[in-house]
RNA sequence: GGAAGGGUAGCGAAGAGGCUAAACGCGACGGACUGUAACUCCGUUCCUUUGGGUUCGGCGGUUCGAAUCCGCCCCCUUCCA
């Protein structure tokens, strides 16, 4: 009997066809897709991020595509801002949300309900922090915060500049500031997990690279190298950041092309970890051979999930 | 046929008598994750019933003790013929 609104959300490793299966959702419970991947967000990363073309959208409506240029930055708690408010106007427009895509963090943020810290970035700040050795940084982490020291490692520079950050230009501790509300659900949702053998995944994956090359991936990075936009953030996502450097002449395309396959697949790895460890998901196997095959399955579940709430 | 160098764990590569089941790198596998997350970071990686068992091209030898020294053999690379 709970009042929480009910969302749709699929989850999975990069290449499982999670695509393919909001689509076909989104059509059959007039659902709205809001885009749960940190790189799709931006314009001009269409190839290498495998964004839906908008000739297979369907009329169907897409959120959170394309809403940033290259040289932006954007982060976890712009995400579930954005989406909380999404989901509130699919809602009301009597559409179902379906939220899709891979970036385990944003989507816990939606789910969770994350209550973030106060402070922004400061970058002043961790520019300063940064010059200092990193046993330097979590001792003194360790001073103001001992529960966070203990939780993120000494090595792991980055979280510990975070962390520091909001201790010393909020006063409080970041460990305090976090824990509030991390296992309660704010909406009732029914997460999709789309799983495939491993072997065949990564199979996938090396396919889908060249699939990408064919394309035209490499003239969409030098299109945006050319911009200057080497040092975005964007330009991090894997198939923008290896072939850079083919473009400085220090590396060759068929090195990158083995980097980019390598770094999705543990990329991959790194998404089924998250998803299998830390949210409830209904899984379900696709077989490469036949991806469609289960979404019959998948959709009748979601039918019996959405009827119980009507 | 002659000369020189070399064969070490999935791969690359150290080690030149005991402290070595063997550094380090890569790969692979597992894990963590609250404002860059397609990021960043950690752990495991000969077998094992965790007692131990088998290793450093092969066989034999020297030695209390060998991946390390000696002999023969096999294979690879480069140079001379």
């Amino acid at each position: 009997v709970s009042m929480k609104e009910k969302i749709i959300v699929i989850v999975g490793p990069t290449a499982v066809g999670k695509t393919a299966l909001s689509l076909a959702l989104a059509k059959k419970y007039k659902g709205e897709i809001i885009n749960g991947d940190a790189v799709q967000v931006f314009r001009g990363l269409d190839i290498g991020s495998a964004k839906v073309a908008p000739e297979e959208q369907a009329g169907i409506s897409h959120h959170l595509i394309d809403v940033l240029n290259p040289g932006e930055s954007y982060n976890v708690y712009s995400f579930k801002q954005e989406v909380d408010h999404l989901i509130k106007e699919i809602r009301a427009r009597g559409n179902c949300p379906i939220i899709v895509g891979g970036t385990g963090l944003y989507i816990q943020s939606v789910l969770y309900d994350y209550a973030f810290p106060e402070t922004t970035g400061d970058s002043a700040l961790r520019e300063k922090l940064s010059e200092q050795a990193p046993e330097q940084l979590h001792r003194q982490l360790a001073l103001l915060d001992a529960v966070s020291a203990e939780k993120i490692h000494p090595n792991n520079v980055k979280r510990v500049i975070r962390a520091l950050e909001i201790c010393l230009s909020t006063g409080g501790k970041f460990s305090e500031q976090t824990s509030a509300t991390e296992h309660i659900a704010k909406y009732d949702a029914k997460v999709i997990g789309l799983s495939m053998n491993r072997e065949q995944l990564y199979e996938r994956i090396n396919l889908r690279v060249h699939q990408m090359m064919a394309q035209g991936l490499v003239a969409e990075v030098y299109q945006l190298y050319q911009a200057g936009y080497g040092q975005a953030q964007s330009m991090q996502a894997i198939g923008y950041k290896e072939l850079i450097p083919t473009f400085e002449g220090e590396c060759s395309l068929e090195t990158a092309v083995e980097r980019i396959q390598q770094h999705t697949r543990r990329f991959a790895k790194r998404q089924l970890t998250w998803f299998q460890n830390k949210m409830a998901v209904d899984w379900y196997d696709i077989d490469p051979a036949n991806p469609t095959l289960r979404f019959d399955v998948i959709a009748d579940s979601v039918q019996l999930f959405l009827g119980k709430a009507q």
